[in-house]
Parts: C-alpha cells; structure tokens; sequence
DNA sequence: ATGACACTTAAGTAATCACTTCAGTGTTTC
DNA sequence: GAAACACTGAAGTGATTACTTAAGTGTCAT
C-alpha cells in the first residue's frame, strides 16, 4: 500500500511557486551574477534575516539554488540546471501551440482553395 | 498621493502562481491543443465546476488564457504570447549565467597561462 | 575567555489559497 | 412554459504562506 496522507508537490509546482515571489526572484537574479552569502542576499531587503532565510529554503527545496556552509558563513550560488525544468514545460506548451496554429493555417488554405478560389 | 494599500502584485508574480498548480498547467496544456469550454476543461479533474471557473479566473488574470461567451458557453483559449513573459525571465536568467561563466574560463585559462604554462 | 558575527530554529499570526456547498441567472430544448 | 444545461456568485472552511519575534548554536577575533 503507498497511500501518501499529501502527495509530494511535482518538482514543476515547486519551481513556479518558488519563483512566484518577487524577493525570492530577486534572489535567484542577485545569484545568476554570481555566489553569495546569506546576508548578502538579505541586504536588498526590508524583510528579516529569518524570513529570507525561508526564502532560501524554498528555493533550494525547488532545486533552483544551492548551498554549502563554511565557518560561519553559508555561501549560495545557483543550482546550473536548476531553471531547465520550467524552460522546458514552458517550450513544451509554445511548440504545441505553434503546431496546431501551422495545421490550422494549412487546413484553412486547403478549403479555400477547394470552392472560392477560381471565381 | 499614489500610496496604494495593498500593492497589486507584479504580472510575473501572477504568471508564476498561476502555473504553481497542477489543475491549472493541467488546464493550460489542454487549450494548447485547442479551445475548450469551461465544462470540457473541468472534465478530467475530480473537482467542482466552482472550483475549475476559479482557477480559470487566476489563468485570465496571469494573461495566460482569455475566454469568451457564447449563448450559455464559454469558450477558453490560451492567449497567444501569454507565456512570454516568463520565457524572457528564464532566458535572461540562463544568458546572465552563461556569460558569467564564459567570463569566469576566459579568466581562468588566462591566469593559467601566467605561470603554470610552460614547465 | 568574551563578545561580535552569521546564521538557525521554533513558535505565533494575519492573509491568501484551494477548495466546498448552495442558491442563483441566463439559454436552449422539448 | 417547463425542464435541462452551462455556468455564476457568495459564503464558509481548513491548509498553506509570508512574515514576525525571541531564543538559540557554532565560529572567529581580541
């Protein structure tokens, strides 16, 4: 029996919740220009140290960032493939999109060539 | 006097939440092949209609979907660039990283060929 | 050792979220 | 005109979110 009492949120509901946030997007923006640290990337902000820490979590528990503690001081840098997930879905929906639209333009063409196109 | 008490949430924040739920990029994908009425969307989920028109309200306002009314039914399809918002968030986070690290190697291989080249 | 530093953890709170039910409203169909 | 249909809107509920404050825990400098 695997009955889960909550199913585990999808790692796509993890990412667009993580970077639903405007402070938690700042973040990972702060971070795409390189690592740093807790504090660092709590400077920006009116919020406390704590809340930007749960920031933080959220974001590494989405898999986007990452960290590791050096003394007293815990560095943060972006997880590398860690947007490829949302990219993806993202081109997923555009080509499927895109797809239907060229076989709907096709069909249209097809009709009016079959009765109005020689008056 | 332009105080506003409760800031309206930036189209991104929108956008992001929006596709957070799984009912709702459910909802998503299946106007990516095409219009739906709100009953056909609801169709798949175990959910009430209340609750599918509920999220069909969030997607509206992200600009992801748009829909129409037609004598009793209402027609949903996806908003055509709906979607680019978010694509151009994500590419520009991936193009500021990969510059970066490009800047980062070309470092590297300099300092390199500084001192431990030629032995 | 003492104190400053950089977090870390726990507990609490107000607001928002994802639903539910129930009672409509306008539209076709018979 | 009555009944079925396709929503629509309001109100309520329990869970989750985005914070807060307060009280730690290790680490480093003096």
């Amino acid at each position: 029996m695997t009955g889960l009492q909550h199913a585990a949120p999808a790692p796509l509901d993890l990412m667009f919740q993580a970077l639903a946030d405007p402070a938690r997007r700042g973040m990972v923006e702060r971070l795409t220009q390189g690592p740093a640290s807790v504090s660092e990337l709590a400077a920006p902000y009116a919020m406390s140290l704590s809340a930007v820490v749960q920031h933080l979590r959220v974001l590494e528990d989405s898999g986007l960032v990452r960290s590791q503690k050096l003394g007293r001081v815990r560095t943060c840098q972006i997880q590398p493939g860690g947007l490829s997930l949302a990219e993806q879905w993202i081109n997923d929906r555009r080509t499927t999109w895109e797809r239907r639209l060229d076989r709907l333009s096709q069909y249209l063409a097809d009709t009016a060539q079959d009765d109005g196109e020689t008056p």
